[in-house]
DNA sequence: CGCCACTATCTATGTTGATAGTTAGTTAGC
DNA sequence: GCTAACTAACTATCAACATAGATAGTGGCG
């Protein structure tokens, strides 16, 4: 269902072309919310059909054309009234804690990996988002920039801060999942090292 | 895909229903990964055919049966290979940092609803959570105790340790989330505050 | 001119997950 | 003996996502 929402947040700044909106959430929002084009072609197409957006036939070079979609007031309205509402969360469903949970079945240097490359995957995360708060601070991201001209001035301020807001969390976040990685790390190095070396005594060093 | 590997983690410790593991599912793995019986029940067939259990008819009462589920060698093996594979992580998909990237659109009050209801239910998470530790701690979990059981004694320091990692980490994630939104809320008073009373120069009425 | 990378869109298939409803037996208390 | 709560399992439908491939036009380079 956010799909939809992700997709009238991008519209509600121009139009745009299914892959316009396609390659931008490559870019920018994806770091938020991810959508394959077969997810976005068809989900534009059910919107439009529904009012919430408007498409145009455009021309493109000679035989070429594409669908340019705009908002409209029913679109910025759903949108406005899908911000009002609170969100419900769904359950949990964490493949990796879900496999932290039983990685004593997993040989030592498997779960090793195992943190490692969850280390890895939010290092990279985390430098996405550090570049997207570095944009924001400098108005180097053309998206943005172009939200804030057609944003009345009292309220640019807001708009930076709540983008900002948003990727200092998802910093943070990614912060934890290192931290605690590299917590497991030498988790597995301590049991491990428990066993080849006869623990002698109370062994927790380190 | 992580379904089944659930299943089999549970399976794994002893014999049990489709029921069993939907009420086990419930009250702790469901803290990791949530599933709903319409889904466990065609996994365990799909998973009897592929090998992986056994399925044995229980007479229950006088006309009752049930069918409850043994892992199998080839199911003891699928999970180990799982748990020695590094797993891919998916896109990034987030609901609520989607929503707090254009929080500006939401009418104040809504926006400092959203901050709540998501500090309420990250605290529901680490309470839950922080129960599991303490009944880690304490020997207090039935399953977990069927667990240790069945593993060798050398092992099972092993055991508890992940568990409880796995946890811990949950738990500093709530609350990681937590702060996320106390700084929220927070930062709402301050742009909303900034109109009506003109913080200090800087001439922004209304 | 031919090739290649890119723009643009669509389709098809399969899995996963959410939601809800159906059927039927069991157990325990009033 | 009835009823309510629980145990047990299955089905149906729909939305969401992943993955892959098909089709076709554009623009620039050598």
């Amino acid at each position: 269902m956010s799909l939809r929402y992700a997709l009238l947040a991008l519209l509600s700044v121009e139009p745009m072309t299914g892959y316009d909106l396609y390659k931008e959430f490559e870019a920018s929002v994806g770091h938020v919310w991810h959508a394959p084009d077969s997810q976005i072609y068809p989900e534009l197409r059910r919107m439009e059909k529904e009012g919430l957006l408007d498409g145009e036939e455009v021309t493109w070079g000679q035989r070429g054309k594409k669908r340019r979609y705009h908002i409209t007031d029913a679109g910025v309205q759903a949108f406005r009234d899908w911000m009002n509402t609170t969100l419900e969360y769904t359950r949990v469903r964490d493949p990796a804690h879900l496999k932290a949970a039983y990685l004593e079945w997993a040989a030592p240097e498997a779960a090793r990996e195992q943190m490692r490359a969850h280390i890895e995957h939010h290092t990279g995360l985390r430098q996405q988002w550090e570049q997207r708060i570095r944009e924001i601070d400098q108005d180097a991201s053309e998206m943005l920039n172009r939200r804030l001209a057609g944003t009345p001035e009292a309220d640019r301020d807001r708009v930076k801060a709540f983008k900002r807001f948003t990727y200092e969390g998802l910093v943070a976040r990614a912060e934890q999942e290192i931290a605690w990685a590299e917590r497991g790390l030498d988790l597995i190095d301590d049991l491990y090292a428990n066993r080849r070396s006869s623990r002698q005594g109370a062994g927790t060093k380190k």
